[in-house]
DNA sequence: TATAAATACGACTATTGTAATCGGATATAT
DNA sequence: ATATATCCGATTACAATAGTCGTATTTATA
């Protein structure tokens, strides 16, 4: 619980490493295989990320990934929206039970929801306020 | 992911409901009525809850549950952590792979993990900044 | 002292979400 | 032409979470 997904793990990994390799494609073998990331799971997420405006792409034969703006423009919160349907520290503040109306039984008079909202804001700061770059000069530290 | 347990989301709700009731005893058929969470799923949190000093509890006839502190005394991380055995953002971080040594194949060289635990650091002292007190405020607010 | 109302506790099942895999299509440098 | 890459949907495998069941124990009170 209230972990982040290999998805969002993998990822972070990926990106850093083509943080790194400033401007050179990365092709999604080469990073499955240095990383330790597993391959397909790895470009899907690549893909996803590519979608979302994060990585460019370019196909075909000597084709990789690379960052499509600079590692400190780039932030944890960015990257788990690209991946993460519903970001949300507890069920009913997704947006599918916004819709769906009667997700919480609770609803109008839950007593936690307004204190969750509050939780959630603070723990997305904590990403919105982290980016990329900061996360490879931690690890220098 | 990164989203909070029902185990604690109702913990959360029950702990808010006792501390609402000052003194008295609430029993866990009570509350789960009340605050419509199933019962026996509710009774074990509960039971966990007391073992570690969170809740007391009475048993036999007119039984049941209260606060054993105040509740600006108790953060929503002593809550977190009594229920849940492995609180870490990424799975490496978590105490199984400490002790298997070999859980995360990057291990050593592994480029994100200081700067994990420094987001994790961050996320947990929310948490313990938190108390059931303000979450209550908060709740009128 | 029998009974009903409560906690205590382990084992089990069901459901969901995550992680991983597979198969094939498209693009492109050489 | 071919090898190397991205692209993409469908499927499977696995793990974690959520929920249930059965039974034992405690205790107020009728």
């Amino acid at each position: 619980m209230f972990r982040l997904s290999k998805k969002v793990e993998y990822a972070i990994l990926a990106l850093q490493f083509m943080s790194s390799k400033q401007g050179e494609l990365c092709s999604a073998k080469e990073m499955s295989e240095i990383l330790s990331i597993p391959y397909e799971f790895l470009s899907k997420s690549l893909q996803i990320l590519m979608k979302k405006g994060i990585v460019e792409s370019v196909q075909g034969v000597r084709g990789g990934y690379q960052l499509s703006k600079p590692a400190d423009e780039i932030t944890i919160n960015d990257i788990i929206t690209a991946l993460e349907d519903n970001p949300s520290i507890v069920e009913c503040l997704s947006h599918a039970s916004k819709e769906e109306a009667l997700a919480c039984i609770r609803s109008e008079e839950c007593s936690i929801k307004n204190p969750m909202i509050k939780l959630q804001q603070q723990v997305h700061n904590i990403f919105k306020n982290t980016s990329l770059a900061e996360l490879s000069e931690n690890n220098l530290k």
